[in-house]
DNA sequence: TAAGTCATGTAAAAAGTTACATGATTCT
DNA sequence: AGAATCATGTAACTTTTTACATGACTTA
């Protein structure tokens, strides 16, 4: 613990300071849990905003970390979470969370969809739906994988440490199902436009 | 139009762009349609984004403004989009919509919520439930006035210019009455926890 | 031989948040 | 008298994105 004046914590590190809590790990292996197709679960975020990240936590002293040699692969730094890391956390999350701003550009897009060809405008949203479908499988498999790995017991009951997890994969899926099915309901009035417009021509 | 050698539209951009194709208005009146509780039907963005991003446009062309003056009240700048943004706006929505970062305290907080006692864990999901279902109350408020105040149909069919704020009022509707529902799931399997906690001690 | 995985970083730019700043009018 | 609304901005800071940088080993 460098600099002990216990320096404001962001969301994204709290959502370290969470991976950590279950097991210790590699920036590298975080990376991933923050990236596409997992970061739904947890929090969104680039590899180049984690090493920096953890270097800021590590200077606070809320974890510690190891190099670690490996045979064939390059050296890792493996984090652990400190005992100042687990009490901040803690309290962090009894706290009511920030309201996460709606910053989605489909939103937008529906927006001003009505200044384009209705046509054009329903192919934007079924398009959307079919990627977000396939957000969904994959959101599914990764869901199917922690249902055959798991070695207690599925679901995991709240307060075990995957339950988080699987809460969220939960959501991540019926919200996605929720926006498909909008999708295509958006879709289908721009087809119903084409067919008004066809009969007042 | 000073600088025509068109830069990057933001995200934020293309929104004030929308706005702007619907009717003039105030960087102030735009503001309104950015914050709470009606961000949710377009992009949220604070005044201080807003009015730099207002020049930015108008130094790129996208959009003109005159100043009017105001009895009892200050000038105000009135923008309206030009040609330029119009294009500009209408050949951005056409493009498939970058995804959307998954990034919401709540789905760090239950990440993070087998660390604390269940009870307490329980409650930051109810709460949450009772926040939603306010901004639940607060945008169906605001559905209601569009509906009363229209001088169109209701709904309007998808070639009306108010129809995407139905569209996302719907879905912002939708994903908030999902997000109760789960909450209130999440707190239950906390209660389910405590109870057991309780046969085993 | 080219692409992919493992592994860690830095730099610069863009986007977003919070605070500071002003001032008249209107409502409680 | 104090708070809210109308109205526009700037400054400092934090957060996020995109690009640059390196290098060994493995798979197609």
């Amino acid at each position: 613990m460098r600099n002990s004046d216990n320096p404001r914590i962001s969301s994204l590190g709290y959502a370290l300071l969470s991976l950590l809590a279950r097991r210790n790990r590699s920036g590298y292996e975080m990376s991933h849990s923050t990236s596409p197709p997992l970061d739904s679960l947890l929090w969104s975020a680039g590899h180049s905003q984690i090493y920096p990240e953890l270097a800021k936590l590590a200077d606070a002293g809320y974890v510690n970390f190891a190099a670690v040699a490996q045979a064939r692969r390059p050296d890792k730094k493996v984090y652990r979470l400190s005992e100042a890391g687990s009490l901040a956390l803690k309290s962090w999350v009894r706290q009511p969370p920030k309201p996460a701003p709606d910053r989605r550009e489909l939103t937008v897009k529906a927006h001003a969809a009505w200044l384009i060809d209705p046509a054009e405008a329903a192919k934007v949203f079924r398009d959307q739906a079919e990627r977000t479908r396939a957000e969904i499988l994959e959101i599914g498999a990764y869901h199917d994988r922690l249902q055959t790995q798991s070695e207690e017991t599925f679901p995991p009951r709240a307060d075990e440490p995957m339950f988080g997890t699987y809460a969220n994969a939960i959501y991540a899926l019926d919200s996605r199902r929720q926006l498909v099915e909008w999708c295509l309901w958006v879709a289908e009035q721009f087809d119903t436009a084409i067919e008004v417009g066809r009969k007042s021509a």
